[in-house]
DNA sequence: AATGAATGAGTATTCATTCAT
DNA sequence: GATGAATGAATACTCATTCAT
C-alpha cells in the first residue's frame, strides 16, 4: 500500500527527535522553561511549531523528557567513572574534570535543578527527579568509599560526602559565568582536595 | 479632618512595601519568576492586585528589588559573621548553621540563581548580580585567610576556597527537600571538616 | 478599605453577564458554536476578549449557560400559556403564533438542536438537556389533555401529541430563511389544524 | 506490466470515492462540519489523510459534495413514493416509515439543517440547499393533492401542508434520541392521522 | 496513487498593566 | 490610596493543506 519505507522513516523519526530534544535542552537551559516559548524551540531546533507537536504533546512532555534523558545521561557518565581501571581519586578527577567541560553538564544540571525547586512543575516529576537523584548518588558514593579504604579520601558517610560533593560541582557550575571564571580558575585537584585528608 | 501625619504616613507606607517584598519573595522562589503571577503576589501580600502598582511599576521591578535586597541582606549576614569576636572556625560555624536555618536563606539562594543564569533576565541585572556576588566573596575569604594564618585550614587561594565553599552551600541549600533530609542529616562540622587541613 | 460601592459593582456585574450571554446567543445560533470565536463574541457584546474571561471561563461554559437558559426561558413561556384563563386552542394559539415571532425562538431552538446531537458537546450535557426537553412537554400536553377532554383536539397520547407539534414548530423555525417564507405564509391557525378532529 | 485496464480503475476510483462520502458523512452528522477534522474522516474512511486530497480539493468541497448527494437522495426517495401504484395515504406511509428508518436519513437531515442555517456555510450553498428544498416539496405536494382530492386529506394549500409534513419529519428525526424513544413510540399511522380529516 | 510528516495560519486562553470608582 | 474589572498583546496548541517519498 505504502510507498513509504517505514524501516527509514522510524530512524528518521528517532533522529529528528533527538535534534529537538537537544535543542531544546539547551534553549530551556538558558531562558527557564515558562519563558521559553515553543517558538523558540522551533527555531533553534530548525522545525516547524507544528512539527513539535508530532514528536511530544506538549511543552510540558518535552521537559519530562529532557529531564529524564538528562538524569540518564548523568548516571551513565559516573558510572563509567565508577566503572575505570584506576584508583578512585583518578575516577572523581576524571569525573570532575569531564563534567565540568560536557557539553550538556551545565544544562542537564539547570534543568534539574528548577524540575527539584519549582512548584510550577507538576509533584510527580519533582518527586521522580528527587529519587533518582538519590539513586544516582550511589556510584560516587562507592568511589569514595573506595578512596576511605584506601585512607586517602576523609572518612565519614561516603553517602554524605558524594551528596556534598556533588552539591559543590553543581553549585560552582551554576556559577559558570564569565565574571566568575576570571577570579576563579578552579582545577579538578583543587576541588578534589576537599576530600583529601 | 484629622491634620495627616506625613511622618507616619511614610513609616506606614515603608513597612508595606516591605511587607509586599517579604511576600513576593517566597512566592516568587517557590514558583520562579514567569510562573508566578501579579495575583499571587498581591493574594501573599494580602493586597490587592491594583495595590501593588502603587509600590512599583512593574513585576520586573519587584524582581530587580528582590534581588537587590537579597544580595544586600546577605552581605549584612557574612559580614557579621566577619566581626564576630571569636575563632575563624567559630566565624564560619555561626554563618553556616544560621545561614542554612535562616527564614530567607533558600527563597534568596534561589532568587539570584534565577538572576545569574537565565537569558529572560535584562543583562545588566545579571552584570549586577554577578559583580556584587563576587564582591560579597570577600568576607568569607577574609575569614578563610585568618584560619590560613592560624594554620586551621588548608591551603590556596583564599577567595577560590570561599567560592567553593559558598556553592556547596547553594548547591546543598537547592537540595534542601524532604528525600535528601532522610539520607543526609549534614551538621556544620561536616561541612567546614572538608576545609580542615 | 475599599471605595467600590459592592452593591453597585453586583448589579453592573450581573447585568453585564446578560448583555454577554444575549449577544452570545444569537452569534453563536447563526455561526454554530464551534465556528464563532470568542472575538465575535467580544464584538457582538461590545466588550474586549479578556473580559468575557472575567465573566465565564471558557467557550463551553458559555454555551451550556446558553442552553439552561434557553430551557428556562422556554419553560416559562410554555407555563405561561397554560396559565392563560381561556380554551386550549387559544392558549396553544397564543404558544405558537408568539413563540414564532419571539425574539430569541429561533435562537434557543438551533441552540438546543445542536445542544442534542453534536457529539463534540460533552455527553451530560447532552443528557441534561434532553431530560429537560421531555419535562418541558409536560404543560403543552396538559393543554392537549384539556382539548381532548373538551372534544377539540384529536384523540390520542397527549405527550405524543406534544412531542409531534414541537417537533413540528422547531422544524418549521429551522426553515425560517427568506426563500421559504414565499412559498409558506403559514399561519397559526392553519398549524392548529392538524390536531383538530 | 501489466496493461491497465482505465475502465476499472475508473470505476475503483468512483468507488472509492462513494465510501469516502459515505464514511463522510455519518462522522461530520454526528459531531458537526467545523469540529470534524479531516483526520476523523480519513479514519472513518479507512484512508490517509493525503489520499482524501485526491478526490477532493477541501474539507469545504466534501461538504458540498454531501449536502448535493444528500437532497439527491432524498429526492429520489421522495419520487419514488409518488410513483407507488397505491393509494395517496399508502404512499405517504410507505415514506414515513422508510424514511424514519433509512440508514442516511438522519445523517441528511441534521447536515442540510445545518447547511440552511449556519452564517458558516457560503451564502451560494445555503441559496442552493434552500432552492432545491422547495423543489423537493414538490412530489409530496402531489401526494397531498391527490389525497384532498380523494377527499382523504385535509384541505389547503398542499404546499403548505407537505412543508409542515416534512418539518414534523426533520423535527422528530433530530429528536431521535434514546430518551425520547422511551416516551414516544410514534408510528406512521400516529403521524399520518395529522392529515387525515 | 498512497502515505503521513511538515508547515504555519488561526484560535482559545492567560495575565501584566491600566483606570474608573 | 485602594480596589478589582477591563483591556489586548502574547503564547500554547490545533488542524487544513501540502509535499517528499
Amino acid at each position: 500500500m505504502s510507498p513509504r519505507n517505514f524501516e527509514k522513516d522510524k530512524e528518521l523519526r528517532a533522529e529528528r527527535r533527538q535534534q529537538l530534544l537537544e535543542a531544546a535542552m539547551h534553549v530551556i537551559a538558558r531562558r527557564g522553561l515558562p519563558a521559553t516559548k515553543i517558538a523558540d524551540i522551533a527555531a533553534a531546533a530548525k522545525m516547524s511549531v507544528g512539527s513539535i507537536y508530532n514528536y511530544f504533546r506538549s511543552k510540558e512532555e518535552i521537559f519530562q523528557a529532557l529531564v529524564e534523558n538528562g538524569q540518564q545521561e548523568y548516571r551513565t557518565f559516573v558510572e563509567e567513572a565508577l566503572s575505570l581501571e584506576s584508583t578512585p581519586y583518578e575516577k572523581l578527577h576524571w569525573y570532575t574534570s569531564n563534567w565540568l567541560v560536557y557539553r550538556n553538564g551545565w544544562a542537564i544540571t539547570v534543568l534539574l535543578q528548577y524540575a527539584r525547586t519549582s512548584e510550577a512543575v507538576p509533584a510527580e516529576l519533582t518527586q521522580a527527579v528527587s529519587s533518582r537523584f538519590i539513586d544516582n548518588l550511589r556510584p560516587m558514593a562507592s568511589i569514595i568509599a573506595e578512596g576511605q579504604q584506601a585512607g586517602v579520601f576523609k572518612d565519614g558517610d561516603s553517602t554524605q560526602l558524594a551528596l556534598i560533593y556533588v552539591s559543590m560541582m553543581e553549585g560552582l557550575i551554576l556559577h559558570d559565568i564569565p565574571g566568575i571564571h576570571e577570579i576563579a580558575a578552579l582545577t579538578p585537584d583543587r576541588m578534589l582536595s576537599l576530600l583529601l585528608k
